[in-house]
DNA sequence: GAATCTTGTGATAATGATTATCATCTGATA
DNA sequence: TATCAGATGATAATCATTATCACAAGATTC
């Protein structure tokens, strides 16, 4: 691992009260060093060539926490079950990072989307998506309800 | 069920060379006659109240069905496993709507959102994502060769 | 409208992803 | 170094989704 990912590292741990250990390491490392969106399975794969006796619970359990902490980010607001949408008007959809509830936009509340410059090569367009995440009522309230 | 959304279903249905069976009508209906964006168990708790013994995999296959023929649509291009992202650097995805393979689209490339009025009350944006959908190159090179 | 054929359905087993449990171990702190 | 809260590994449990297959219901033809 490079110095500075390693102190980086340590440093978000302090931060967030985690123990640094081996193996939030080099789970660490193996999402910071190369870039992409990889799936829990696929960081398993990964570390297991350093930590061989690793288990996946593990990897998950840590990459719960780190997203939790704020050290990672999920790809998209929208894991768990699937779900249908059958307004076929277009429109967009307000995401609450917290409960992960869906509420929809009407696409005239937000403007278009200007496209600077050019797609790769190859890709096909077919429509921008936009998602506006945030905190939704209901989840704003049970949280000042806390404090 | 209204006679307009009848007659819509079944038109769908002869489009699509699918047979218009009461199931898939009342599946249909569940999800057009009410806004929302419902899980699969969502839609076969409502659609038992019309068809006690519908199965699970019934509702499954036909959304399966519908979403395949354009009848209605997924809410998220990324359904299935999980996925971390250790990008810390403001950007967009390209996500293929075919194999849902994920690319990073640099932040610059697309112009900012305007918000036009107001979102609704109680919702604390966070901030606004934009997702880039279509068909990857490897996608539409393996499209073209069949052909 | 009945016969036939194709497709869809229901029950349930199988699979795959994720989470829970718990005995044991390790990093952090004194 | 001793202590202890928190982390790990093994594995069972859970949950969502898909596969299988015998039976039933639409569609088509006469």
């Amino acid at each position: 691992m490079r110095r500075e990912t390693y102190n980086e590292f340590r440093r978000l741990c302090q931060e967030h009260s985690l123990a640094a250990t081996h193996q939030r390491q080099t789970i660490y490392e193996a999402l910071v060093s190369r870039p992409g969106h990889y799936s829990p399975e696929e960081i398993y794969e990964q570390v297991k060539q350093d930590l061989p006796s690793i288990s996946l619970a593990t990897v998950y359990k840590n990459l719960k926490t780190f997203v939790h902490a704020g050290m990672l980010r999920e790809v998209s607001p929208h894991h768990g079950s699937w779900r249908i949408d059958a307004n076929h008007h277009p429109h967009h959809h307000l995401v609450c990072t917290r409960c992960r509830s869906i509420t929809d936009l009407d696409f005239d509340s937000l403007g278009p989307v200007k496209l600077r410059g050019k797609l790769p090569s190859g890709f096909r367009l077919e429509k921008f998506t936009i998602e506006v995440q945030g905190i939704c009522k209901a989840c704003t309230a049970a949280e000042t309800k806390q404090h």
